[in-house]
DNA sequence: GTCCGTGCAAATGGTTTGCACGACC
DNA sequence: GGTCGTGCAAACCATTTGCACGGAC
C-alpha cells in the first residue's frame, strides 16, 4: 500500500503505525497496511464497515474478521481511538488517536473534530474533586450539522 | 410500588416521571412503576441488568423485555439519560436525564456526577464555530477510582 | 369489554472466537 | 519451514421484535 497520496499529517501517522507494528514483531501483511492507511486516510472517523469496504477495494478477499483483529490490535496499543455509541456503529480515529472533543450530526452521523479549549484543565479540577486517577475522557456534541439543518424539511 | 423511603429528590423526580407516562395516557402497571423506582432510588447509574434484578425482588415474574421496553419510551420523553459503552452494557440516569460530565471507573465501571464548571459555555463556543445546531452532548473521564487506586496490587 | 402491556421466544446486528489453510519472515 | 495472520463460519451478547395471553382502565 503507497502513502504518496496522503496528506502530510496523515503519512506521518501512516509510518508511526507501521514502525509501531514491526517493532512489536508483527508481520506486516497487505490486509494490515491497507487497513492502517485506511484509519489514517480519512478524517471522518470511519466505522468498521466504511473501513471493511475501503480495504476491499484493493483486496478483495479480506474478511471483516480481520479488520476487527487489527482495529483491536492498534486500540490495545493506543494508536487508535475509538467512539462507541449506542444507536450506530462504533467510530474510529486513526489521526488523532488521544481523547479530544468531537462534534456528532444526529441525522447524518457526520463526526467533525471541533477547534476547542482543552478538557485538560477540566480533568484537572476533577481528579482534585473526586480523587480519581483519570487516564482518559470523551467529549462528544451531539446536534445537526449546517448541511442537515438546511435540510430540515423532515 | 411505595416512595416513601426514597431520598427528597428521587421522590421527586418518580413523581414526575409517573405523572408524565399518565399524561400520556400510557398505563401505570406495577412493572412500570417498579422500573421508574428503580431508576430514581439508585445513583449508581444501574445498567438494564440491575434494573431488572431489582425490579424482580419485588414482581418475579417481571422480563427483560418489559425492562427495555419502558426505558427505551422513558428515553423517547428524555426522562432517562443513556450512556453507552462499547465494552459494557448501557448505563441509566433517571435522576439527571439532561447532559452531564461523568467519572468512570475503567476496572469497577462506577459512575459517578462529579461538580464541575458547565460545558454549557463549551457548547456556544463550538455552535459558532462549526455552525452545529447542538442539542446534547456528552462527557465522560475514565479512571480509577480512590477504592481501585488503593487496590492497585494487579 | 377493549386495548395496551407483558412475557416468552425468536430474530437481529455488531463484534468476537475457533480453526485450518496459506502467507510472511 | 515454522509460526502468525487470514478467512470462513459459528458463537456471542446486548438489545429488539412478534405475537398471544392477561390485566389496566
Amino acid at each position: 500500500m503507497s502513502s504518496a497520496a496522503l496528506p502530510h499529517e496523515a503519512n506521518e501517522r501512516y509510518r508511526h503505525m507501521v514502525e509501531k507494528l514491526k517493532g512489536r514483531g508483527l508481520r506486516m501483511t497487505p490486509q494490515r497496511l491497507a487497513i492502517v492507511h485506511a484509519l489514517v486516510s480519512s478524517e471522518a472517523h470511519p466505522s468498521v464497515e466504511a473501513i471493511y469496504a475501503e480495504v476491499r477495494r484493493r483486496f478483495p478477499t479480506t474478511s471483516l474478521a480481520t479488520v476487527y483483529k487489527t482495529i483491536t490490535l492498534l486500540k490495545d496499543m493506543q494508536e487508535v481511538l475509538e467512539l462507541g455509541f449506542p444507536d450506530m456503529s462504533n467510530r474510529y480515529d486513526g489521526l488523532k488517536p488521544y481523547p479530544h472533543p468531537h462534534v456528532v450530526c444526529i441525522r447524518c452521523k457526520k463526526i467533525l473534530d471541533p477547534e476547542l479549549i482543552t478538557v485538560g484543565d477540566l480533568a484537572e479540577e476533577l481528579a482534585r474533586k473526586t480523587g480519581f486517577a483519570i487516564v482518559s475522557h470523551r467529549l462528544d456534541f451531539f446536534g445537526l450539522c449546517p448541511e442537515c439543518r438546511k435540510r430540515n424539511d423532515a
